[in-house]
DNA sequence: AGCTTAAAGCAAAGTTGTGTGCTTTAACGG
DNA sequence: CCGTTAAAGCACACAACTTTGCTTTAAGCT
């Protein structure tokens, strides 16, 4: 059993392994850049970050596991809450569209989408789980402002849903100003 | 360089070639159906099918390919026009998100947008296209009734987008109803 | 019916990802 | 500063998927 503990502070998180764990990481995020998350594998990764393979196969053990460790460190960066609804879900919306957007990103929403049968459930469970909650934050902030957000349901089909649809075609004009207006459309047809 | 060529009567399309075709199609399909596509090899699809692996090899290449192939032929099975925009948009709502919904959906949705980096924009491209020529039959036949349909976009945003979403993420209560509910509402937003 | 030739079968070799025992390194704690 | 011990390196074995040359089958045609 492998523990992949994505707690930062292992137990013996010195110098070594956090080095080992960045360059593996840069290298992991590097490669699906360049090529897809379906032609990295666990040697070439290695072989990038000058790391013996079996190194990788005993912390991580699988290649879906690292990416979704790599996934996971990568969602904390969201904007900061305004205090008003329309702002922050247009924020929100831009952020999502951006981290999807920088290269990578998809290829990271598909590999998370993608590990094995036992533990897909898990795997979609939290990356849904991550984009719902930044936003459920947001209604929630709302609510006890005493307006009346859309359902979190709502904001995933009317805002999240069309964006990584788009992206994940690579539909034109997908921008920041289609993010927001994403937003201001939902918020429009709920006054 | 192998021919993938979807053209049904290839160059002796005779009983051999078409029965195995048909085995091959069969042994994918249902392999992808229970264990999702990523733990469906070459080999395991040969041997359900009864057929050498050098065959699946030489006639389509790699697995991505093949699961291309077989998804270029589901698509086909579209439900009529009826004359009524509202219900021509629930019907094909309804039928997407059943066609999605069906074992292996997803997972042959995955498999397109897979393939290797150069052919990955084709496949893409190819898979979108299918879903937008069915809706944009519909709107165009709309706007020859002299209606003002939403444009294609719109379509993809409010409808299919959030199928495809729910779907890849097994959000629950996404059943016909709801797709339908979509249509319905994009309608009243518009009107 | 017999010829031609795609296309499938077969078998063996090549390549690559994966797993494991053992050694070596270097954090951490006293 | 030194002992302890995770964790990384290393080498090798193993398994799996791919590929390829050759043989055999059978569809298509005269």
């Amino acid at each position: 059993m492998v523990d992949v503990s994505a707690d930062p502070r292992a137990r013996r998180p010195g110098g070594r392994s956090a080095r080992v764990r960045a360059v593996v990481h840069r290298a992991a995020a590097d490669l699906v850049a360049e090529r897809g998350a379906d032609q990295v594998t666990v040697p070439a990764v290695a072989e990038r970050a000058g790391v013996n393979p079996s190194t990788i196969y005993r912390r991580w053990g699988t290649l879906p596991a690292l990416l979704a460790d790599i996934a996971a460190q990568r969602a904390d960066t969201a904007p900061e809450p305004t205090g008003d609804l329309h702002d922050d879900l247009a924020n929100h919306a831009a952020w999502t569209l951006a981290d999807l957007s920088r290269p990578g990103g998809v290829a990271f929403f598909r590999a998370e989408v993608a590990p094995d049968v036992d533990e897909r459930r898990a795997g979609l469970r939290e990356c849904l789980q991550r984009v719902s909650t930044r936003f459920e934050t947001i209604l929630d902030a709302a609510r006890e402002r005493g307006e009346t957000p859309p359902s979190l349901e709502r904001v995933l089909d009317r805002i999240v849903a069309p964006i990584y649809f788009r992206v994940v075609f690579s539909l034109p004009e997908t921008d920041e100003t289609y993010a927001r207006g994403l937003a201001a459309a939902l918020l429009d047809a709920d006054s």
